[in-house]
RNA sequence: GGGUCGUUAACUCAGUUGGUAGAGUAUCUGACUUUUAAUCAGAGAGUCGCGCGUUCAAGUCGCGCACGACCCA
């Protein structure tokens, strides 16, 4: 890195001249005895000044965060990943020798402490240093301790860093950990089996979307990175594993946006003999309790707006929420050439093959989507829409299917699943033959999931959940950005530039 | 893809009408054995995102590009 600026060039003499101490600047051999969590309830019935009676030596491991030095003396707080103490560190408790290699210590540095407990002169509990160690040398300053990191930009290309230095971060991660694990719970306790499917498929199929291509060199074939498990898991409901779910990326090759990374988490699962109602309840009170669970409350605010995931949640067909929310009348609804007028209008581009189906989604998604702020399920999705959706018995136009809305945003979509493998065949070829001028999507015939299906699929529904979206909304977190660990950015340029220059110099190397 | 805004020390930010690049934190040196953004004294630290142009002179003005944020499609 051409980064040699002044303070890493002190810092790294420093760490020579530590190691000249005989200090080891990266050892294997401290083990903590005890979390920094542990030692904090056993300071609260101590006074200022008090140490703890019987002197019980204690051990923890973590990362210097702040120092105030003195010239014989000095406070440190270290952080592990269960909490923060402070550290007094004494000449003469340590000796000469240790004081010295101390003062050579960084903010950043990764260090054991071994000693007992007391209350400083104001109230803090406070670990006497009997013992300390070195355990990793850091070489690079922390960002300002008051105002921490602001940059966006270096907070998600440098997430380690914003690990270290924002709490909120660490909030955020720790509560999408929590949610996935609450919603493998839910599922696993309701028998639901956890299967892993390919990722890499020769048929992208299950949604309609762009997907990733990649080669496999061995085989000589192209494959494309799923852009959906779906037709997978209902593969494994023909062969009898009849509750079935899959936590894992899907990949979608298109744009980037506060909503949208090409690599985005989904549950998706799939019940046999249930219906898309069965799934609406078990959402609704999945979704609930995870929130309850996770936030202490049903009553949250999403960027300052309030959301109340109380059940029962409100369910609106989609011609009810065309009406009720967009003021369209039903007579327009019933129409199929006026409301294909109406979203002509309105600005919705169709192509020439597109039915009232069509016209009423996309009027659907420009004037209503973006009220549904409280969670709704719309339902009847129009057939048009929804190619692997068993049809309405009634009304064969419209499918057993819902989206759920959440603060505007689609955040679930299910749908009572079709297992006729004749309207599947007829679906997927009226799919391809409409498949319009857009190259990138190629939505081919998926001859195995038909011949699947032949062999007989139960009943069943099934339902993808976009968990990113799920942790926006339960941490509060304006940018899926904020949701995923590592988003993806375009390359750094100055380290670009550098990596090319290596590259270079390796190819003439190897002449 | 279009528009708006941003990019100055490791971090957070100033930078006037175009005239020698600034602060706090961090770092280094010194003082200091109960501090809480410790304090005090001193020091060092910059490809002003990159490039081209206008100008006697550009962090500042113009154009292009890169990266990012937000909005729109």
């Amino acid at each position: 890195m051409n980064e040699e600026n002044q303070t890493l060039v002190q810092r790294k003499e420093k760490a020579d001249s530590l190691a000249e101490l005989g200090v080891k600047l990266y050892i294997n051999s401290f083990k903590p005895a005890n979390s920094i969590e542990e030692l904090l309830p056993r300071g609260t019935d101590l006074q200022a000044q008090e140490a703890e009676p019987g002197g019980s030596i204690y051990s923890v491991a973590g990362r210097v965060m702040a120092m105030r030095k003195f010239g014989k003396a000095a406070f440190c707080t270290i952080t592990d990943s269960s909490g923060q103490i402070q550290v007094y560190v004494k000449l003469d408790i340590l000796g000469d020798r240790i004081f010295e290699t101390f003062k050579k210590w960084d903010i950043g540095d990764i260090v054991g402490v071994e000693g007992s407990l007391f209350k400083t002169k104001v109230g803090e509990l406070s670990i006497q240093a009997a013992k300390i160690v070195m355990i990793s040398k850091s070489l690079r300053p922390l960002p300002d301790k008051w105002h921490g990191l602001t940059d966006v930009e270096t907070r998600y290309r440098q997430r380690y860093v914003d690990l270290i230095v924002t709490p909120e971060t660490r909030v955020t991660f720790r509560k999408r950990v929590e949610i996935i694990r609450l919603m493998r719970e839910y599922l696993n306790g309701l028998d639901f089996m956890e299967v892993e499917t390919p990722m890499m498929q020769p048929i992208p199929g299950g949604a309609t979307a762009k997907p990733f291509k990649t080669h496999h060199n061995a085989l000589n074939m192209d494959l494309f990175l799923r852009i959906a498990p779906e037709l997978y898991l209902k593969r494994l409901l023909v062969g009898g594993f009849e509750r079935v779910f899959e936590i894992n990326r899907n990949f979608r090759n298109e744009g980037l946006s506060t909503r949208h990374n090409p690599e985005f988490t989904m549950l998706e699962f799939y019940q046999a003999y249930a219906t898309y109602t069965d799934l609406i309840t078990l959402t609704e009170e999945m979704i609930s309790d995870i929130c309850q669970k996770v936030n202490g409350t049903m009553k949250i605010t999403y960027q300052g707006t309030d959301v109340d995931l109380t059940p029962p949640w409100t369910k609106l067909t989609m011609d009810e929420a065309l009406t009720q929310a967009a003021g369209i009348d039903p007579k327009i609804l019933a129409d199929e050439i006026k409301i294909l007028e109406l979203a002509k209008e309105k600005g919705i581009k169709l192509d020439d093959s597109a039915g009232s189906g069509k016209a009423k989604t996309g009027l659907f998604e420009l004037l209503v989507e973006e009220k549904l702020i409280n969670p709704t399920f719309i339902t009847s999705y129009p057939t048009e829409v929804s190619p692997l959706a068993r049809r309405n018995d009634d009304d064969p136009t419209v499918t057993d299917r819902f989206e759920l809305f959440i603060t505007g945003r689609e955040l679930a979509n299910g749908f009572s699943e079709l297992n006729d493998p004749r309207d599947q065949l007829a679906r997927f070829e009226k799919q391809i033959a409409d498949r319009g001028d857009d190259e990138e999507i190629h939505p081919e015939l998926d001859a195995d999931y038909i011949r699947a299906l032949e062999y007989g699929m139960p009943s069943a529904a099934g339902e993808g959940i976009g968990i990113d979206r799920l942790v926006m909304l339960l941490a509060d977190a304006p940018s899926i950005r904020d949701v995923i660990l590592f988003p993806h950015l375009k390359p750094e340029t100055g380290l670009q530039a550098e990596k090319d220059e290596a590259d270079e110099n390796s190819a003439t190397g190897a002449f």
